[in-house]
Parts: structure tokens; sequence; C-alpha cells
DNA sequence: TTATAATATGAAACTGTATTCACATGAAAG
DNA sequence: CTTTCATGTGAATACAGTTTCATATTATAA
């Protein structure tokens, strides 16, 4: 989070930076994002700087928060506006409004963009690690299909996308949870029943 | 990809620097890893690593990609011995695989430890926006269930961490595919249809 | 007005990765 | 043996983010 001398500055002058900064990151990645670039157009001091943030992370973790509250509070008019509409109704209206915000926001929207790609910079489908666990998904539900236990009508490549990332998500979950000692098989069973079900009440 | 140079290296030493470098990337996340140390400890030449490698991430990823194709080799009998199994108990097997590959190989799970940790570092979990979504989700759960739209013995806190992951995932997919030009609502229809309904055939 | 604290400044130094380079070594070919 | 080509070497340099610091400036309080 900023340091409060970032608070403290003259609205302003804070929106100068901001702006600014949103400017850079949504034109290049985080790693290739320039401070001083950003000290020359704000036109403060390289010190100054780093009174306000901790470091360039710091300002960039300060962007995409605003970002996403500002997504977010979108969304919350839909989920007390939603009386007459039924769960995945109003999911899907999540999405449009969504689409609607991105529209709106082409820089934030740039930022996103730049996000997403970062965070697959590490690892992830830029390297040939998720084609093959998407095929090894893709198979299995092939498999799946044939012995009569799947759906039929499903979108192959799409449902082991969504494995895959759920995949991913149980094993986060758990970390998060702790250490390895703790693996609970609990949730695996949790996502296996979601994935196979459904949530939505039968008849409903 | 590591550049040939790498790969014509006598085993050993190719080895020691694979080994050397496992134990940076368990110890430190990617940031402070640091190519010096590896550098020292593996005895090679400064200028030398730049003739094996494009970059440090050049390296990370060599390791990580090794990593998971491993992973991935132990998944593959699971899949040809499943005969008797139906899909969704097969991927149970997946997990319990997952779990004892996982701490077989401490090294490469403390790996994977800091990868997550450093995707999440630009975003994500360490942030306080996720806690807010999630709180989002959840209170859209609620309302499903008092309304009776979706099942009411679900947890709702993994639930909405489902919902949360699939949502980030139907954003990427899109993104993938190329701009927002192209969102395309089928995407968002099928993913519904998928939380909704599960790919579990009825009766099966 | 004076005292005290908070903030502003920008140059200089520091850190660690990335890159270059001239030269050394070694292996294979003729 | 010597030519040739690939590889090894480590010091030197470039580069960008970060940190420091002595010195203004401004704001608040007494």
């Amino acid at each position: 989070m900023p340091k409060k001398t970032f608070f403290n500055l003259p609205k302003k002058k804070r929106d100068t930076i901001t702006t600014v900064a949103l400017d850079e990151f949504a034109s290049y990645p985080f790693q290739q994002a320039s401070v001083a670039r950003i000290i020359k157009k704000s036109g403060i001091a390289s010190g100054s700087f780093y009174q306000y943030f901790q470091d360039k992370l710091d300002l960039y973790r300060h962007l995409v928060d605003t970002f996403t509250n500002m997504k977010l509070e979108r969304f919350a008019p839909l989920l007390s506006n939603s009386d007459n509409k039924n769960f995945f109704e109003t999911f899907k209206d999540v999405y449009r409004e969504g689409v609607k915000f991105a529209r709106q926001n082409p820089k934030l929207q740039a930022l996103a963009g730049h996000l997403y790609r970062d965070k697959e910079l590490l690892a992830g489908q830029l390297n040939d690690i998720e084609p093959k666990a998407l095929k090894f998904y893709g198979d299995m539900l092939k498999k799946g299909i044939s012995r009569g236990d799947v759906r039929k009508d499903i979108d192959i490549e799409l449902t082991s996308y969504f494995l895959f990332k759920l995949g991913s998500s149980v094993n986060e979950y758990i970390m998060i949870g702790g250490s390895l000692e703790k693996w609970d098989m609990k949730v695996v069973d949790r996502m296996i029943d979601f994935v196979q079900h459904g949530i939505g009440k039968k008849g409903g």
C-alpha cells in the first residue's frame, strides 16, 4: 500500500501520478514499465517517489486494487436488483457488466491484459506445458464420454480448460491453508462433485 | 529454452547446474533467486551462464517445464489403466498421484510453492481484492440458495473460490483468442451451464 | 514570530542482472 | 602439426530499480 505521504498529497498531484502510472502500466508489462519514466512524466523527484511508494510493485498494486474495486462496485447493484432473476441469470449479468466496464475503460483493460500475460510469464500457456495438460484432460473427457459417464454435449476444449483451472485452484486453495501435510482429499471430493453435478438445484 | 550449448554439456556438469538451480529456486522466489549464487555454486563462469541460457527466466522455465513434464508422465498410466473406472474416479486418482509426487519431490514442491506465490505477487489473494470478490460470489450463492436455484448442500466458501477461478479463466480464455472485440457470450453461456448442471451424465 | 515536524528535492551511490569482449582452451579434420 | 570451429573464461561495462542524504521548502503549533 502506498505510504501515507501519498494520500496526504494534494488531489491534483496525486491524480497526475495515478494517470501517468496507469498510462505506463497500460503501455508496458510490469518489468518493462519504467519508474524513471513515471517520475519524469509526473514531474516529481525520484526521492519523492520512494516517499510515496514502497517500490514499483507497490504503485502497481495500488492501481490494480483501485481498478478491481471500481469493477466490483459496478457489480454490487446486480445483486440487489436481482430479485426476479435466478442465480445463473445474475451470473450472466455479471459478465455482461464486465464487458461493458472493459469497453469503457480501455486503459484499465490494457493493464489487465499485461497483468494476465505477466502472470503467465513464469509458467503458463506461453510454455509448452498447458497444451499437454489440456490434452490430458481432453483425453480423459473423451474416454468418459465414450464410457457414458460424461455428457456428450459438452465442448471438450473449453471443458478441459475449466478442469485445468479448477485443478490449479484446488492446489492453491490447499496451499493457502498451509502445507502438504494438511492436504485434505475432502476438498478434492467437493471439487469433483461440483464438476459432476453442478450446483443447480435439480428441477430448478 | 536453454541454448544448445547447454545440452551439449557433459551430463555431469549439466546436472550440477540443474541441481544447484533447483536448490536456488526452491529456496527463493524468482526475483530473489540470484544468478550470481547459481554461478558461484555451480563453479561456472558468468559468461558461460549466458552461453547456456538466455537469462534467469530461461533457466527457471526450463526447470518448471522439466518438473511439469515429470508430473504429467506420472499421470499418463492412470488414463490407460482406468478401464474399470469412470471419469470421476480417474479424476480423483490424478489428485492422489499428485500428492504422492509432491511428497516424493519436496524441492520441486517448494519451487511450485514459490511459483504460485510469485504469480499472485502482482495481483491476487495477497492484496485485498480476492476476499471482496469471494464475498461477492458468496452473497450471490446465499441468495441463490434461499431462492431455491442453488443446491443447499454446497460449501459456499469453496464454491465461491471455484466460481472466482472459473470466471478468471473465462476472461483468460477469451483473451487468448484475441481482443475484446471477439468477446463471445457463448463461452460464458457454456461456463454457466457447466456450473449449473455439471458434466456428469444424468443417472450415470 | 519562532520552533518543530513533515515533506520535497535531485544528485550520487548501491545492487544485481544482463551483456560484451578479447583471449584461452579443447576437440576434430585434413 | 595446424587449421578451424565450438566452447570456456572473467573482468569490465551497461543498465534500471533502489537507497541515501544533506539541504530546501512548507505546514502546523505554540
